[in-house]
DNA sequence: CAATAAAATGAGTGAGCAGTCACTCACTGA
DNA sequence: TCAGTGAGTGACTGCTCACTCATTTTATTG
C-alpha cells in the first residue's frame, strides 16, 4: 500500500514493554501493528504476520491465545505511548516555562500533538479503525486520553485567565474542542509535513487567539 | 447493538434513486447499511443482509456479484445524498440573503452541516470506517466533497473581505480546516442534541469571528 | 389456461483461514 | 554422554461463510 512508509517499531516508542517481554512477543505485537495498518485487522492473515515477525504462524498462538487478543494487547500499549506525550510536554511548559504567554505555550502544544501523530501515525492507524464498532475498547483509550487534554487546557484557562491573557468568557471545553477539531482536521487533509504545518499552526492560532484574548 | 436508533432508509433521503431502481435492490441497500452500520462489513454476514431485507440469500446476488460490490455501490449513494446538502443551503443563504453578516452566514452553514450529520449518521457510519483501507474508494469520496466546502468558504470570504467584515489576512483554507475541525471534534465528543448544539455553534462562532472580524 | 420466460429460493459447495497438536531439536544439568 | 525439557514448528483440521445452481414460484403472453 504505502510502500514509502517506514515500519514502526515499539522498541522505540515503549523501550521498557520490549525490555521486559520476550523478544518474540515485541516481533509479533510489532508485525501486527504494521500490517493491520496496512490492510486492517480483517484482511490481516496470521500468516502474514507469522512471516513478517520471522517466527512460524503456530509460535503467535504460544504467546496469543487469539488473533484477536494481539489486537487487545495493542490497546493498552497505545495508551501508554501517547499519554506520556500527552501529559509530560505541558508539564514542562508550564513547570519550566511559567512566564511565556499562552499563545506560545498553547502553539508548543498543538506543534507536539502533530509531532506525535506523525511518529505513531502507524500504530495509531493499526488500532483506531479496528475499534469503531468494539465500543469497549474505544472507550478504554477515549476514557484514558479525553480527560487529560481537558485538564491540562483547563490549567492554561486558568492561568491566562489569571494573568489576564484570556477573557473570562473562554471555556476550556470549547478551547479543547477548537484545538482538538484543528488536529483532527489537520490529520484528514494535510500529508502532515512539518515545515508547513508550523506556519499553519502559527495562522491557526494567531486568528484563534484573537478570539480568546482579553477584551 | 444501539437498539434505540431507528433504521436508516434511503428512501427518504434519496427519493428519485429509489424510485427508478428494482424495490429489491433498495432494500438490499438498506438493509446493508443498517447492518454495516451496527457491526461493520467484516462481521455482516450476507445471510442477515438477506433476512433484513425480507428476501432469500441467494436474491442478493441476482442484483450485485459480490458483498464488496454493495459498498462499492454505497459510496457514490452516500455522495449523492450529502453533496446537494452542502451546496444548496448556502447557496440559497447566499442568494436570497445576500445582506446577512458573515457570522450568521456561517452559523446557518455549520447548523446545516450538523444536521445533516445527524441525519445520515447511520449511513456515513456504515461506509466511512470501511473506506479507511480502501484507498481509491476513500479518495472518491474525498475528492467529491472537500473542493466543494472549499469553493463555498472562498466565496463567502470573498464577500466578507469585499464588505469588510472579514480581515484581509483570513485564508479561506485555514477557517474551513477551523470549521470542518469543529464539525469532526463535535461528533466525535459530543451526542449531538440539537439544542445544546446551537449553544455551542454560537460560542464556536463568536470566539472565532473575532478572530476573522476586520481590524 | 397452457406454455414459456423470468425471478426468487435456500440447500449445498468449496475456498480460505484461525487455531491445534504431534513432533523436532537446541539446550541444560546431572 | 544422555535423559529431560519446553520453545518452536508447520501440516493439518474443522468450521465459517460468500457464492452457486437445481428447483420452485411468480409473471407474461398468445
Amino acid at each position: 500500500m504505502e510502500h514509502s512508509e517506514e515500519n514502526y517499531d515499539l522498541q522505540v516508542y515503549l523501550s521498557d514493554y520490549a525490555k521486559t517481554h520476550p523478544d518474540k512477543e515485541v516481533r509479533i505485537i510489532n508485525a501486527a501493528i504494521n500490517t493491520f495498518a496496512e490492510k486492517g485487522f480483517e484482511a490481516t492473515r496470521t500468516k502474514e504476520i507469522a512471516q513478517r515477525a520471522g517466527i512460524a504462524e503456530g509460535t503467535i498462538f504460544r504467546y496469543f491465545p487469539t488473533k484477536n487478543a494481539i489486537l487487545e494487547r495493542m490497546v493498552p500499549l497505545l495508551i501508554r505511548v501517547i499519554q506520556p506525550k500527552i501529559g509530560r510536554p505541558i508539564e514542562e511548559i508550564l513547570d519550566l516555562n511559567q512566564d511565556a504567554p499562552v499563545d506560545r505555550i498553547l502553539a508548543a502544544v498543538l506543534k507536539d500533538r502533530l509531532q506525535m501523530i506523525r511518529d505513531n501515525g502507524r500504530f495509531i492507524r493499526s488500532v483506531l479503525p479496528e475499534l469503531i464498532h468494539r465500543a469497549p475498547l474505544l472507550d478504554q483509550l477515549r476514557q484514558s486520553i479525553l480527560p487529560m487534554i481537558e485538564g491540562y487546557v483547563s490549567q492554561v484557562v486558568r492561568m491566562g485567565k489569571a494573568r489576564g491573557e484570556l477573557d473570562d468568557s473562554v471555556d476550556a471545553k470549547l478551547m479543547m474542542m477548537q484545538m482538538l477539531g484543528f488536529v483532527l482536521a489537520y490529520s484528514m487533509t494535510k500529508g502532515l509535513n512539518p515545515e508547513e504545518e508550523a506556519r499553519d499552526v502559527e495562522q491557526f492560532l494567531q486568528h484563534s487567539m484573537q478570539g480568546w484574548r482579553k477584551r
